[in-house]
DNA sequence: TTGATAATTGGGAGCGCTCCCTAAATACCA
DNA sequence: TGGTATTTAGGGAGCGCTCCCAATTATCAA
């Protein structure tokens, strides 16, 4: 017995203990694997279809997070970024095949195969950002409406009549959650929606700066950028436009990025816990390998709202 | 026989091939890996000791190319996120245990201990970095001396005379070597180094914007940053203090990450192939696993340098 | 001291696969 | 058609561990 099983001597068990010191035993979890029907093991799997989504600082925080957490309590990482051409065949036989006690997908899209096909499976699992409608799966999402909501709401508070909004991509869950938190911010303080205000992003720097540059025309003298990659990008196609913030145009972005708190103006933004999602997630996927519970998980973690000078 | 045997009867596969198919078998990985002594999982391991090292987008694309490569190839990524507080214990034992046939690991430190119980151990691994001592450690590098040179040629035959050096950390290699291309260019071009243009970045946006903060009493007339993200937190800090990009200090930079391009001026950079690098490293390995050659594998990737508009 | 009970230990089966060796089937040639 | 060479199929051992049960030893009360 290499693990400390509970009825063997206090001798015996030093005894043990010093050998595997002595000679830097390490056990085989290969076969502790196969003969214990666990590994220790959580797969992570993390889309890279969308093309920028990997040069975003969210990812690295997210797999930060999960990695401590796993440290920890003992788990290793097996990564996958599921390119899409892998989905279908690769992805589902490797999780299958015996290697992974669970697994965290990181869940942008609102429709993923993926998540059909574990729900179907008897492997644990937990997304990272909430199923549009699926109501048995157990995620961890931040509140990514009511973090809009906040954000839109300062804006107007703070004066502004004409907020316009940058959003995520319409097929990723928490674009739409954060535009659902910019409608309801603006019908609550009583604000026409104008969809000359409105334009889509993809949450990178590049469609930032695309977005804000059609949005100029519109006169809007507050942006709510769904990212803070896309609110920075805004702010430099403002301020190259000869126009100041926020005197001209204030900016509220989201995420709380490093560089938000650097640039200038610094960012007010939305700022979501990357690295502690990240960690919820594992430890409670882990948690539920351990104890097994029926119960759903459904976790949403708060946002805040960052104020700063850029509104 | 699930595999495909070399000898076995071309009808018999085909049936087993059908019923494999009919029932979605799938093997298992951990009685496989047990059984032949290979697991097709390869461990990648990234210290993230330095605090502001994983928001930047260098990680992210390695970890895109290795994943790729091993897509391709049938392998599966391991991944250890080595904090400081781990290395010693848990990494070691992580190693030996069986579940994986060989190791990348991301070595930017001058001093890594990992690589020394690496090469006592037998099993295959490279690093991505080249090490600076230990001439039998395979590596995939990137051409940082000659890269840093060219940039720095450039600023000087390019008629500056004053070019500073914000670099990257001392302890790490591709500091050093960056640092050793500037000196190198410097020297070629009959120039004196000057001690007060010479600062120790950390890669970091934050750094880079201390460092130039610090550079400006010194008046240069150029700037070669060892990363971009410095690069670009050089050029915010010079449009702040006044002063324009090129014309009064020019700036260099080195990654070519995207936002390098639509920085404003678009940032003169030397590129470096980072996703390459990740999935050279990773078809390097897996066919020294599957090929065993005691020949050391050392390889040196080009860099280019881009030059737009900032210098 | 003895018998009953509890704590501890050692041994064997088996996890699901691969590898190797032998037996059987088939092909080939005279 | 018989015999040999060759291909193919099948069976068994074993990878290194965990789990479970039987055997052993220690513990205690009468």
């Amino acid at each position: 017995m290499v693990n400390s099983d509970p009825n063997v001597g206090e001798r015996t068990r030093k005894r043990v203990q010093e050998v595997i010191q002595a000679l830097s035993f390490q056990p085989n979890m290969a076969a502790r694997g196969l003969a214990a029907g666990k590994t220790r093991v959580l797969g992570l799997v993390i889309p890279v279809g969308i093309s920028s989504i990997f040069s975003d600082p969210y990812f690295p925080l997210v797999i930060q997070g999960v990695s401590s957490a796993c440290n920890l309590r003992g788990y290793s990482i097996m990564l996958w970024l599921a390119e899409p051409q892998f989905e279908r065949k690769t992805i589902s036989q490797i999780i299958y095949n015996g290697l992974i006690d669970g697994v965290i997908v990181l869940s942008m899209l609102t429709d993923d195969p993926l998540i059909d096909r574990l729900s179907e499976s008897n492997l644990p699992f937990m997304t990272i950002g909430r199923h549009p409608t699926n109501q048995k799966i157990n995620y961890v999402d931040v509140e990514n409406r009511s973090g809009a909501y906040q954000g839109v709401s300062y804006a107007i508070e703070t004066g502004h009549r004409r907020v316009a909004c940058i959003g995520g991509p319409r097929n990723t869950i928490s674009g739409q959650d954060r535009y659902q938190g910019y409608l309801e911010a603006l019908r609550d303080h009583g604000r026409p929606v104008l969809p000359e205000l409105i334009v889509e992003g993809d949450y990178s720097d590049a469609g930032g700066y695309q977005a804000m540059t059609r949005l100029l025309p519109s006169k809007p003298d507050a942006v709510f950028a769904a990212s803070d990659a896309m609110a920075l990008a805004a702010m430099r196609a403002i301020q190259e436009a000869g126009l100041r913030v926020p005197e001209d145009i204030a900016i509220i972005g989201f995420d709380d990025i490093p560089s938000a708190a650097i640039s200038k103006p610094p960012l007010t933004t939305v700022r979501q816990p990357i690295v502690q999602t990240g960690k919820i997630v594992a430890e409670t996927l882990i948690d539920r390998i351990e104890h097994p519970d029926p119960e759903p998980h459904r976790i949403l973690l708060p946002v805040e709202l960052v104020i700063r000078a850029s509104c």
